[in-house]
DNA sequence: AATACGGGGGC
DNA sequence: GCCCCAGTATT
């Protein structure tokens, strides 16, 4: 890094502004009831790419099913997922457990920075928010929100979108970070990126670092930060069907033990390809997994948006005589009640069907 | 360095 | 409906 990008600072006063800031915004979240660094790594985790509202009702129930990392690292895969489903990059829930039994064999939550950023599904970032807030190490946190902040503060135009930026920030963070309070710093930072210097329209007659931010000097708040990437979603087309027995069972799949939504349970689900009508197509997929049909209906299009793909699922919900249980062509393939229906993780996508269905 | 991996909120 | 948000692991 040649530049210099923190000279035009007054490091002392940004920090005392910063830190007086945060403390006096500052709100009772579930995970700052203590520093047990369990709890704050499973909300860190947690936090990751998601927001704060959404994790809360989340963090409750993960806490009371797993209130350390003896329970999580014996929970097995469906417990785990459950207690996740609809937050998300679930690879974080396994990588968790993988964490509270490395912690486990290790007899005790490690306590440097180095040691903590070993631990799985824990990135720098992660490891420099857990370092600080669990144990008040000075180290950088670098979010999306500090990377708005720091950027707009200092002037900074390097690329976020590029790996190697990620560098120049920690470099600026680590001269900037207040060694008598690392986590406060760390976390008023995070939450000045969230609720003043948000990416649009950011609040700048509110903010408490105003006098320090270059960007706010020059008026160009809006150029920063500056990121290029762009995501290409593919758009696939699914028809999906809710398939029901006499005896009040439905059929559903398993998906693989990898790869997107990994381990979730789902209704059978065909990739259509639009030779033929939806429902020809349909029946054709069933025709050897399931025989006698009573009826099959439309239930709607729904459309389901990921962060790199797109489902647009035409759905039916499919009748079935009774006494076909055991012919399943898919291994992965299972009968199971409605009662039992809801104890399985299932995925986001076919819940809004579901949800339809059930009207 | 590029890609895979979810879901929610703002307007 | 469309756009924006963005940590870690893997390749």
């Amino acid at each position: 890094m040649l530049e210099n990008y923190t000279e035009h600072l007054n490091i002392k006063a940004f920090q005392d502004d910063l830190i007086n800031w945060y403390y006096k915004v500052k709100r009772d979240l579930p995970w700052r009831i203590n520093r047990d660094p369990y709890r704050i790594l499973v909300s860190e985790i947690m936090l990751q790419q998601t927001q704060v509202v959404t994790v809360i009702p989340y963090y409750e129930r993960f806490m009371k099913l797993f209130p350390t990392t003896r329970e999580l690292a014996e929970a097995d895969d469906q417990t785990l997922l459950k207690a996740w489903e609809g937050l998300g990059y679930y690879s974080r829930a396994r990588n968790l457990r993988e964490s509270a039994r490395m912690i486990e064999e290790m007899g005790g939550f490690p306590t440097t920075h180095e040691e903590i950023l070993k631990l799985k599904g824990v990135g720098p970032y992660t490891a420099g928010a857990v370092s600080s807030i669990a144990f008040g190490i000075p180290a950088p946190a670098v979010d999306g929100n500090v990377f708005r902040v720091m950027s707009r503060v200092c002037c900074i135009f390097e690329d976020i979108a590029k790996a190697k930026t990620r560098k120049i920030f920690e470099a600026v963070v680590s001269e900037v970070i207040s060694h008598e309070d690392p986590s406060a710093f760390n976390q008023g930072l995070m939450e000045l990126g969230a609720t003043i210097c948000t990416p649009k329209s950011p609040k700048c007659l509110d903010c408490p670092v105003q006098k320090h931010c270059q960007a706010f000097k020059q008026g160009i708040d809006d150029l920063l930060p500056v990121k290029t990437k762009v995501n290409a979603q593919t758009k696939t087309k699914l028809v999906v069907a809710i398939v029901k027995n006499q005896q009040g069972e439905y059929l559903v799949n398993k998906r693989p033990e990898t790869g997107l939504l990994a381990n979730f349970y789902e209704f059978l689900s065909f990739e259509y390809t639009g030779q033929k009508e939806p429902r020809e197509f349909l029946l054709e997929k069933l025709s050897p997994i399931c025989k006698e049909i009573d009826c099959i209906e439309p239930i709607g299009t729904f459309t389901h948006v990921f962060s790199h793909r797109i489902w647009e699922m035409e759905s039916y919900c499919v009748n079935v005589q009774t006494g076909y249980s055991d012919e399943i062509a898919e291994d992965s393939n299972l009968w199971i009640n409605e009662q039992n229906l809801y104890e399985y993780p299932l995925v986001a996508a076919h819940q809004k069907i579901l949800k339809e269905y059930e009207k």
